[in-house]
RNA sequence: GGAGAGAUGCCAGAGCGGACGAAUGGGGCGGCCUCGAAAGCCGUUGUGGGUUUCGGCUCACCGUGGGUUCGAAUCCCACUCUCUCCGCCA
């Protein structure tokens, strides 16, 4: 959520921002207006009740004189305070929910170095990396098919087990997926804490990371218990902090952990849908830094770097993607997307995608 | 799931309706003493919001949310979390 000091202060360069974002910034002069209102009634309010503690000590000391006439005259007068106070609080309680509501429906502004677009053809391929490049010449077969041939992939028991989009590894399958998680946690030992975080969170620790209100139906909810399963471990990581005020000196601090995510994928139902592609249930190493906003570009890359060492290292051949401002999300400010190359359609030489791993 | 105890500042811990934003001790910071240190002594030490003629003024915050009251850390209700005991436990 964005700060609303930086809408007071900076209106402009917001607006601005959240143009390159695409984003319909109507808005934000409401945003303004409320919180313009906020304090307007927040300063009758603490006058207010500085008003009414005032007589209130003054009752005490009539009371403890012995006059209890004036006492309660003063009594009488701080009651009738206390009536437009509780009015009063109740419509800036109002002004506050609402320009929180629509505070948290407002995206982040984009940094200034990412590349201005409207949408997905707009994403810049900043390089192509990989020992060897000629992918499709020997990537004929999809990994669906190589992985049920090996024994590594049971896609019909995780359709039996949980129903479709969900995966059971065996064998080799499974022991790749630890393995490759324990890679990606190992080269990053060196930096960050490694931290093995729950994966259901409560409401508040959603909203932390901008994955609740707005994307409510794209995750899993236990209603029961009012827990929501992680779509990421960016959320309990990001969580980690929250309500706490670092240490400048502290900065960066680091943290990754290894969880599996859960995404409902409501929408995208019959889109990549075949294998590995998209999934409800999946491992990720998250790796993620607190900074000043003065670090962040810097450490950013670094992210980056080491999420790319790490393909470099597995040998994988994989592109750049420098996110537009138009397809950038909702809560990003700059955004590579990582793309290893996997054939997605099936003996056809034609139009192949990529699928990514992102970093943010 | 049942019964009980508790939650106060960086930490420990008092306060149980009126000068409490909070005693006291420890810690931290600054100073005195000292060749230097320890000990001792003196001082200082929360966060956030609003406003400001930048000296201040003011509000909120004692687990969270409500309530009672002229006035709440203190009383009432609900919730959360921690601890102890019992039960259950794939």
């Amino acid at each position: 959520m964005l700060d609303v000091k930086r809408l007071r202060t900076d209106l402009a360069a917001v607006q601005a921002g959240l143009l390159r974002k695409g984003v319909d910034i109507d808005d934000l002069t409401r945003v303004v207006a409320l919180d313009e209102q906020r304090r307007e009634l927040g300063e009758r309010l603490d006058e207010m009740r500085a008003r009414i503690k005032d007589l209130s000590r003054q009752v005490g000391d009539l009371r403890r004189r012995g006059e209890p006439d004036e006492a309660e005259a003063l009594m009488a007068e701080s009651r009738r305070l206390g009536e437009a106070e509780r009015d009063l609080s109740a419509r800036a309680d109002e002004v506050a929910g609402d320009l929180r509501d629509l505070l948290l429906g407002v995206p982040n502004e984009p940094a200034d170095e990412a590349p201005e677009g409207a949408g997905e053809s707009d994403n810049v391929i900043t390089r192509v990396e990989g020992a060897d490049r000629r992918w499709e010449e020997y990537q004929r077969v999809p990994h669906w098919e190589i992985g049920e041939s090996l024994g590594l992939l049971d896609l019909e028991r995780g359709a039996k087990l949980s129903g479709s989009m969900f995966v059971v590894y065996r064998g080799a399958g499974a022991r790749l997926v630890r393995a490759l998680c324990q890679l990606a946690l190992d080269r990053n030992l060196d930096a960050f804490e490694e931290i093995r975080p729950p994966t259901l969170v409560r409401t508040e620790t959603m909203i932390s990371t901008g994955h609740l209100p707005k994307f409510a139906d794209d995750a899993y909810h236990l209603e029961r218990d009012d827990l929501w399963a992680v779509p990421t471990a960016e959320v309990p990581l990001t969580s980690m902090a929250r309500d706490e005020i670092l240490d400048e000196a502290d900065l960066p601090v680091r943290l990754m952990a290894h969880t599996s995510c859960f995404r409902r994928e409501a929408g995208s139902a019959g889109r990549d849908t075949r294998g590995l592609l998209r999934v409800h249930e999946f491992d990720k190493v998250e790796i993620l830094a607190y900074t000043t906003p003065e670090q962040a570009a810097a450490t950013h890359l670094d992210l980056v770097a080491r999420a790319e060492a790490c393909l470099v290292a597995l040998g994988l051949t994989y592109r750049v993607v420098d996110i537009c401002t138009g397809d950038l999300s909702f809560s990003a400010r700059r955004c590579f997307d990582l793309e290893v190359y996997a054939l997605l359609v099936r003996r056809l030489p034609g139009p192949s995608r990529q699928h990514s791993l992102s970093t943010r």
